[in-house]
DNA sequence: ATATATATCTTAGTCACTAAGAGATTTAGC
DNA sequence: GCTAAATCTCTTAGTGACTAAGATATATAT
């Protein structure tokens, strides 16, 4: 097999385990969810609450791409279930932000200790020097991806009659 | 900063990141699935019977995690958009096989095209040895993330008084 | 002051999901 | 072979999270 012919395959085999994995990060969330017996976006909001830490209910909008009225929904279950509590902002008074209760919350985050724990094991097999490999490449992937998405959006944007074609993709492996 | 502490840094760092571009692929599906106007988990089964072929609806319930029921709508809504077939199996008569429809199917691998181009981007900067080691970590990392999984699912399995607690996991840093 | 803008909530209606069970076919036990 | 149990998909009724549109309350600008 010639050299770049090596290296188109290895890419192929990459997409696929990337893609596989992913697949699973994401069977993992909804198991979460379903454990602590809250809704996917609900927890998707604690996600959030628990990196930006105080967050108004519009960002969490913005953040989560629903419309207002559901984070409004969102709120209410997870304030029922005793997770955030809302607290207006004295100084706008038509702000509302969200805050986690840390006593609760941590309930939440307890239920990510095994990935936690799978994932360090993972990682203990690998030298610094090989970990600083797999953060540089998370971190231009992820700036990929978010590129990727408003490339698509933007896509989705553009009348039909005006949208530059997409090359083709390759067809299923076991047609 | 001693060396442990470097790494432990470090691993931080990589679990965030990680985080972080695994949050916004979830994001760059759910675009996708609104692009090409079907459903989250429509798209789920698009993507398994890419992967798989040719596919019972139940084996569809079983990957998904899905009912049987629910899987008689998806394939119901793939099939009025022209996306899927069903064909009774021939040799056994109550099962129904679903394939895919190979030139409307194409319509949506073309939607990955952004992000397979973005990726692609991100991997030319590596060598060829430095990919062999993002594969190894990708098919490392998913079955870690496999296994947390079923850890996960036994615990909610687990009568609530013999549950073992899991260990505890840092608060969020923005308290 | 009045108008416009901003931030959240409310309401009505929609859509995908589950639970339970019906219908159709196959497999197992005798 | 015939009956009973098992398997596979679909149907039905009901639930819950979502959107769109607009109501409400507060803030900003002219």
């Amino acid at each position: 097999m010639s050299r770049t012919k090596a290296r188109a395959a290895l890419l192929q085999e990459l997409e696929e385990a990337m893609r596989r994995s992913s697949a699973q990060g994401v069977l993992y969330g909804q198991t979460v969810a379903n454990v602590a017996g809250i809704a996917n976006s609900d927890l998707e909001c604690m996600d959030i609450l628990h990196l930006e830490g105080r967050v108004t209910a519009g960002r969490l909008a913005e953040v989560t791409g629903l419309t207002t009225g559901a984070i409004t929904g969102v709120v209410d279950r997870l304030e029922k279930a005793g997770l955030v509590r809302r607290e207006r902002d004295e100084g706008d008074r038509r702000k509302v932000f969200i805050t986690v209760v840390p006593e609760a919350a941590m309930k939440i985050g307890e239920l990510y200790v095994p990935l936690q724990q799978a994932m360090e094991r993972v990682w203990s097999a690998y030298s610094e020097e090989e970990l600083r490999l797999l953060l540089r490449f998370a971190n231009e992937g992820y700036k990929g991806v978010l590129a990727a998405t408003s490339a698509l959006k933007g896509h989705l944007d553009t009348p039909p009659e005006k949208r530059p074609d997409l090359k083709m993709r390759k067809l299923p492996r076991r047609p």
